[in-house]
DNA sequence: CCGTACATTGTTACCGATAACAGTACGAAA
DNA sequence: TTTCGTACTGTTATCGGTAACAATGTACGG
């Protein structure tokens, strides 16, 4: 017979284990069902909703969610797979999604993944399918998780977050995003750009590299060169040292603000100013980019509307769909200091 | 009767809902008991054993957590609030966490906070609670959250993860951290040093205020000043523009590394030059410090550690004890070029 | 060859909720 | 007043595991 359980448990401070329906329903002489009955908000008798109530006041329930997972298949958790959360975008997509997913009453559950281990990401994967989720969300968006994630069945929904550019590049130059930073370098006179792109692994990296050459294309132009960072400023700064004497570029297009700064740091290094010999762009829009020397030109994003956007669509996947998924602002162009018209003749060390 | 569910799931691709231990028993003839004996590796005749793994590679079983955290009130999950993911230290320390949670077997949910916002805190920590989670853990340790956790009984382990200034700021000058900085600064001849702390309901931003102090103290000197920003570059920014004309210190110690980029920027729109004229430090050594013109002089700390040391500390709180937490590696200091000689007498806008 | 100790396996109960269905109370119609 | 339909309420089954105990099988000593 249930809710013969719990009877005592000391008259000390606190409920170690908080009350069940069971507990509920003995106090307010109902059944357990109409707790439950209650808790879902159904009709119900007043006389009964207010004993109900009264017993409430006394006991201090709280619902067992895991209990009720197991009833119903439901256990409002989303695992989110992610990756060099201490970057700026990706913590802020997953900033973005933990709120959006409570305010759809969904925890997240995070797993930071190793990246470029795929090892890592399998076991990952079959350590998060253990706890019932309801969905499954990876923000990174590399080759090697996109292919797990096409492969595998999770028996779930499971999406791999979009990137802002993928349905971008194949429209015109003038889109906001990179396209945008390089019309605008053109439009000050440069002819010869460089891009510093990130691992080609990552779809990121490789939209904005082709957003890159569409827009060049469009004007005629070809890229003066094509280099590949990791993200970091470390990896910008050494293609920047690199570079043959005589070959750089009157500006550079780098894929995230990072990269830009350690492209700067180079290129001072190298005697060379910016941006009156070479023009600098981001991508991003840290918080820091107004604030370096020379402060950044660069292109918004809101990632913190993308981790959201994400999340929603995962719901309406699950069919919690309450939201539809709102259009992601269009990145914007920040105009600042490291972009200038194309030097007149400098000479290029 | 039990196992006899589940029995016809279509002949196509893959199980919808993968097989519980009541099929495997059903295929293995053994009772479900003895399956969940051997999940969990109890000693058992190999006869049986084997009859059971046979089942068991035809039918892809797969441990369904949310039953066994039903009945054993152990989820394996452990909620974290955090805050301002998108900062380097904070981002970091999760990913320390979550990898040293996997490691454990256990999974980390995650709610970002609107830090400074009590009601939300509130609301996260009793949606937190449904999820019956083996422990709590909060890394934004500031004023309101430090209350919260004192004042509440979660009813399982919950702590705030520690600062690593805190068990150094009554030790002496030189100690790993600020105190570096300072003696640092003092032995190239400063001595009117000003600090840009967070804000001040941050533990960690109070504790580097003290280190600060306790370190000029020992000097015989008393701070030039103390701002209080928001560990933005941006509200260092403000702080050293406002700074009255002639009250600029011929030295900067900011609390984190985005304020003393804000800090240079406004030094070099008023005409001082770093670290000619002023010099300035940072603290957490991003991997962006490197690259900041001039690179910043910093002091380096382990975030990951930070992370994955608060995480074992409640793990053996909650009695999952394997490690034992380890000792925090010392912050180094990291020499570089926004540090050098006090100006001599440069004039001071 | 039989009884007992011990190792192994099977049965039933339980965790705390919801689902499905049976049972009861009440008001309206006959 | 009786009957019936409707609206609640109560009872039992269920989710997929583990716990506790009962039952069986095996090994060994007498």
């Amino acid at each position: 017979m249930p809710g013969t359980r719990g009877a005592d448990q000391g008259d000390s401070t606190v409920a170690r284990r908080s009350a069940t329906i069971y507990d509920i329903a003995r106090a307010a002489d109902v059944s357990h069902q109409s707790v439950s009955r209650y808790m879902r908000g159904l009709d119900m008798r007043r006389s009964t909703k207010e004993k109900i109530e009264k017993a409430l006041e006394t006991l201090s329930y709280r619902p067992n969610l895991t209990a009720r997972a197991l009833i119903t298949g439901r256990s409002h958790r989303i695992g989110a797979l992610t990756h060099e959360v201490n970057q700026y975008g990706p913590g802020l997509i997953i900033q973005g999604a933990t709120s959006a997913a409570r305010e759809a009453g969904y925890l997240l559950d995070v797993i930071a993944l190793d990246m470029g281990d795929t090892n890592d990401l399998n076991q990952a994967l079959s350590q998060l399918l253990q706890y019932d989720l309801d969905g499954i969300l990876a923000f990174a968006s590399t080759d090697s998780v996109k292919a797990v994630f096409e492969q595998t069945d999770f028996g779930v929904p499971a999406l791999v977050a979009a990137e802002e550019e993928d349905y971008q590049v194949e429209t015109s130059f003038d889109r906001p995003g990179v396209g945008q930073l390089v019309s605008h370098l053109v439009g000050l006179g440069h002819e010869r750009l460089l891009h510093i792109g990130g691992p080609e692994t990552y779809s990121a990296a490789r939209n904005r590299l082709r957003a890159f050459e569409a827009a060049l294309a469009h004007f005629g132009l070809k890229p003066a060169g094509v280099a590949h960072g990791d993200w970091s400023a470390r990896s910008a700064y050494q293609a920047v040292m690199a570079l043959p004497i005589g070959s750089v570029p009157t500006a550079i297009v780098a894929a995230n603000d990072q990269m830009a700064l350690g492209a700067i740091h180079a290129l001072g290094q190298r005697g060379l100013r910016v941006p009156e010999d070479v023009s600098v762009t981001g991508v991003d829009d840290t918080p820091e980019a107004a604030y370096f020397t020379p402060a950044l030109t660069t292109i918004r994003l809101d990632f913190k509307e993308q981790g959201k956007n994400a999340l929603v669509a995962l719901l309406n996947e699950i069919g919690d769909g309450g939201e539809h998924p709102s259009f992601l602002p269009a990145p914007t162009l920040v105009l600042r200091d490291s972009t200038g018209p194309r030097s007149t003749g400098a000479t290029n060390p």
